[in-house]
DNA sequence: CCGTAGACCTGTGTGC
DNA sequence: TGCACACAGGTCTACG
C-alpha cells in the first residue's frame, strides 16, 4: 500500500506522539507479523525502553529505542500504524502500550506487513532493507546515478523505478506519475534513454514525491496516516487509476498495459517511445 | 544477468 | 442472490 509519501506522512504524524515515550507492553496476535527475533523474544525486547527516534528509509519505518534496539516496520500493501483503533476495525495484529496511556496499534488486512527488532551485531535477516538504493529526495539520487544503473539494463524503465536497490520508496502509483510527468513511455528499455531524459525523469520523481508529501499521501482505498486520516493526493493523480479517461494534458484516452506484472497507465500521446 | 509467473493473504468489485 | 474470477498501493522465490 503505502509508498514513500504515505510512510513519510505517518512518520511525521507519529513522531511528536511517540518520541520520548516508553513502551510498556508489546502484544503480537498475528504470528506472520514478526520476522526477527521469534515472536516471544520480540515481545520481550520492547517493554521498558523509551522511543528515541522515528524515521523513514524507503518504505520502511525505523524506530530507535533505548539501549540500541532498532524496531523496523514495513507496511507492505495494507499495513497501518494507528494511535486510535477505528470503530469496527477487525484486522488489529499487534498492540503496543505506551507510557502515558496511549496505545499504538498495528492493523493489516492482507497480513503482508513485517516487523523486526534487532541489536547491533545480530545476524537478523532484514530483507531488502540493507540493499536499499538512494533516497529519491536526496542529492544521491541523480540523473547520473540513474544513467549509470540503466546502462547495463535493458528492462523497462518503469521496472528500474520500482527496483528498491535503484531508488528507495517508489511504488506503482508514483512510478506511473513520474513517468507521465517526464513524458517517458513506461515500457522504454532503460538503456535506450538519453541523459537528458534521465534528467527529466529524476526531476519528475522528486517533484511528484514532494507534491504528494505536501498532499499528505494518496488514499486510493486503504491508506491512512498515523491518526487515521486519509491523504489528499488522489485528487492530483494524472494517470494512476485513470485508464480510459482523458489525458489532462492532451485529451487523448489514457492507455493501460502490464509491466513487470504491475498494472500501468500512461498517455500514448504525451509518452511516446 | 534477465524477465516472467507464482507465492504470500484477504477483501472488493464485476460479470454471468 | 450466488458464484467464479480478476484485481489491489509490495516484495521474494523459483524457474526458463
Amino acid at each position: 500500500m503505502p509508498e514513500l509519501p504515505e510512510v513519510e506522512t505517518i512518520v511525521t504524524d507519529l513522531r511528536p506522539r511517540l518520541q520520548g515515550r516508553k513502551v510498556l507492553r508489546a502484544e503480537v496476535s498475528d504470528p506472520l507479523l514478526v520476522r526477527f527475533p521469534p515472536k516471544g523474544q520480540f515481545e520481550a525486547r520492547l517493554p521498558g525502553r523509551a522511543i528515541e527516534a522515528i524515521s523513514r528509509r524507503g518504505k520502511y519505518i525505523v524506530i530507535g529505542l533505548e539501549g540500541r534496539l532498532t524496531w523496523l516496520i514495513h507496511l507492505r500493501m495494507t499495513g497501518r500504524l494507528l494511535l486510535a483503533l477505528p470503530p469496527g476495525e477487525a484486522h488489529a495484529r499487534a498492540r503496543f502500550d505506551l507510557a502515558g496511556g496511549s496505545v499504538l496499534w498495528y492493523c493489516d488486512l492482507r497480513r503482508f506487513g513485517d516487523m523486526w527488532a534487532w541489536f547491533p551485531g545480530e545476524d537478523a535477516n532484514l530483507g531488502g532493507f540493507l540493499h536499499l538504493g538512494p533516497e529519491p529526495l536526496s542529492s544521491d539520487f541523480s540523473a547520473r546515478w540513474l544513467c549509470s544503473v540503466a546502462a547495463t539494463r535493458r528492462t523497462a524503465v518503469k521496472n528500474l523505478l520500482l527496483d528498491q536497490r535503484v531508488v528507495a520508496g517508489l511504488g506503482n502509483i508514483y512510478a506511473d506519475e513520474a513517468l507521465f510527468a517526464a513524458g517517458i513511455h513506461p515500457g522504454t528499455p532503460s538503456n535506450s534513454l538519453s541523459l537528458r531524459q534521465y534528467k527529466a525523469l529524476c526531476q519528475a520523481v522528486k517533484d511528484v514525491l514532494q507534491a504528494a508529501i505536501q498532499g499528505r499521501g494518496t488514499t486510493f482505498k486503504d491508506y491512512r496516516n498515523g491518526l487515521g486520516a486519509a491523504g489528499g493526493y488522489q485528487h492530483s493523480l494524472q494517470v494512476y487509476g485513470r485508464r480510459g479517461q482523458l489525458c489532462l494534458c492532451c485529451k487523448t484516452p489514457l492507455a493501460g498495459c502490464k509491466i513487470g506484472g504491475r498494472s500501468t497507465v500512461y498517455c500514448p500521446h504525451c509518452q511516446r517511445r
